[in-house]
DNA sequence: TTCCTTGCCGAAACCGGTTTCGTACCCAAG
DNA sequence: CTTGGGTACGAAACCGGTTTCGGCAAGGAA
């Protein structure tokens, strides 16, 4: 008869294994069955085995909230996700909290999640977390440059891991994907084709991405040897209708590129809309790479080039690294980053 | 000065106000000013104001893991998200996650919510966060007509509510949107704009909302004296592609529906497809008339007419819901419905 | 006056763990 | 044979609350 069986019996929770009905099986004490399944050096390695072995079979876990209360810590991670930009993160929101899920049921914690509707209430909404001890530490998605949430959370000693990077890193540790490579690889890229005039649509330039990602592709422009024409910039397009009024913008321009690089794939899918408008081909008249890899991109003619982010991946490097921070590893040791992958699919070709 | 100041000024957590810091300062026991927090009936009026205001002047709050230790609550609710799925609930996922943070919050709860890659896993997710008390209830979207969660929640007895609706209502409680009431008047619409022949092209069938829109749909037909067509139905649609697919199948037949209604606007974003492709005009050529309200469908041209479902309103009913369900309430006192909102945009006109 | 309620609060146990401290035991060194 | 130092565990305090139980004092009925 199962553990599990023995629950159901009782109707809902009677049989609770208990570190004490652990101890008493075992003719030891609860302090050295804590000690033994903590890993404490007093202990001899015959009985943590021996304690491991019988709690296991009798089906014992500890309460994470019951050890909460002795070692301050509640094996939660929080996320506060902020609405006001949820238009632009709606696309990898499932895949990336399913990565940080993973991540963190891997090591036994869970994910504790709370929404603000507005930027002013997001500083609320940590406080009371803190205040409350939802969450041992944060994870800050979308980092800003000069970001509050990083001040708030400096101030109060709260671990906390960007999905970004800071320029002040101080207390920081992050996981982030570079996007500026991306950008420069973009240009080299068009330019291989043979397109020496690329316009770019830049993202959110309150975030550090936003900047990043602008040096990235100048960088490359600047290596190829191509003038920067004002024209053929733009910023803050992170939706299909931002991308579009910019895209309409550079192809007033005359001459107009003959390539644009956007830093996100929504704006991306504008351009597709301004170029059906124009009567452009993309692929032909137009050619555009873009960056984020969602789903969409996949689901138009032609499909969108673009550089591909693994949010699900990213969301469980986030947990671990968060986890290692909780239990005092120093942030110097907790910072990674990765490459985008590159879709090369059918919105590039040679300039018309 | 501030309570935070002080937090502040002790590093981290120092300085936390407890229980016992609150009694010693009124000359009280922790017995007194914990019942008198609670609203036991054995604590005079005067104390228990006297100690209702110390406890806020001094900023306590109780940690919900100390008192989960005694009281079996953590506070916390639970969610499931089903990855297999989560194509088809990318479009809302972020504001149910805020409505539902919202709901719960309000009343002092977080949101604790973990992700299960398959079907499954789903069932172990489960397990593990019931047997680590992880959420004292949980919230199941995406209610099936033989909802394998159901069972196992049921069988534990472990409190659920649902955002749908169940045949067994037993042990079940649940928020739901009437969207029979939704294909019901939608068909009328259409009739009432002089069409005769109206397809239907229905969303995933394993989900109790598949049947019911279907019923809601058959019952409009016959009650408008129209009969139904077997190739103007079509089921399982729940994406662009599937939609489009449906559609191309039904405007094959001869003759062909001079309208469609959809049970999900992602499926009626495939038949503009599928009517671009063939060069009808919506809302002249082909009317649509769908349901959900997810952001897209104000973007196409014409904009999508369609019933509009609240999904920030639905998660905090349902939270508030099953918040009531933990405390004790019975399910029969927990069960709410509310109508779509009929959305009249571009995409219906009169038959050609 | 006495007795019995009733109202209101204190004392102490309890929840399920963790952590500090003390100590019995064993072995090697003096 | 004593002494010193680890090793490995037990005893008990502790974390921050909740809940049971008991008792004191005031008030009403007998």
């Amino acid at each position: 008869m199962s553990i599990d069986a023995d629950q159901m019996k009782a109707g809902s929770q009677r049989l609770r294994v208990t570190i004490s009905d652990v101890s008493e099986a075992l003719g030891l004490t609860k302090s050295t069955v804590s000690r033994a399944l903590n890993g404490y050096a007093d202990i001899s390695e015959s009985t943590r085995l021996r304690v491991r072995r019988a709690a296991d079979k009798m089906g014992y876990r500890p309460l994470s909230h019951a050890q909460a209360i002795r070692t301050g810590r509640t094996k939660s991670l929080g996320l506060v996700i902020q609405m006001a930009d949820h238009d632009a993160q709606r696309p990898f929101l499932a895949e990336f909290l399913s990565g940080l899920s993973q991540g963190a049921s891997e090591e036994g914690w869970t994910l504790t999640i709370a929404a603000s509707d507005s930027p002013e209430t997001t500083f609320e909404t940590f406080r009371s977390m803190i205040a409350d001890r939802k969450a041992d530490g944060f994870i800050l998605p979308r980092t800003m440059s000069d970001d509050p949430r990083v001040k708030l959370l400096r101030a109060s000693g709260i671990p906390f891991v960007l999905f970004g990077r800071c320029e002040d890193p101080a207390g920081c540790a992050w996981y982030d994907v570079l996007g500026e490579d991306a950008m420069q690889d973009a240009v080299r890229h068009l330019v291989a084709l043979g397109h020496r005039r690329i316009g770019f649509i830049n993202g959110g330039m309150q975030y550090t991405y936003g900047h990043l990602r602008r040096e990235g592709f100048l960088t490359a422009m600047a290596e190829a040897g191509l003038k920067i024409e004002p024209e053929h910039m733009r910023e803050n397009a992170v939706t299909i209708q931002d991308g579009e009024v910019r895209a309409h913008e550079i192809l007033d321009s005359s001459p107009a590129p003959t390539a644009i690089v956007c830093a996100v794939d929504m704006a991306a899918l504008g351009v597709y809309r301004a170029a059906a408008t124009r009567g452009l081909q993309i692929g032909h008249d137009l050619s555009v790479i873009a960056y984020d890899g969602i789903q969409d991109g996949a689901h138009v003619t032609p499909q969108l080039t673009t550089y591909s982010v693994d949010y699900t991946h990213s969301g469980r490097r986030l947990s671990a690294l968060l986890i290692r921070r909780v239990m005092g590893e120093p942030v110097e040791t907790l910072r990674e980053t990765a490459q985008a992958r590159f879709l090369n699919r059918g919105s590039t070709g040679p300039p018309a």
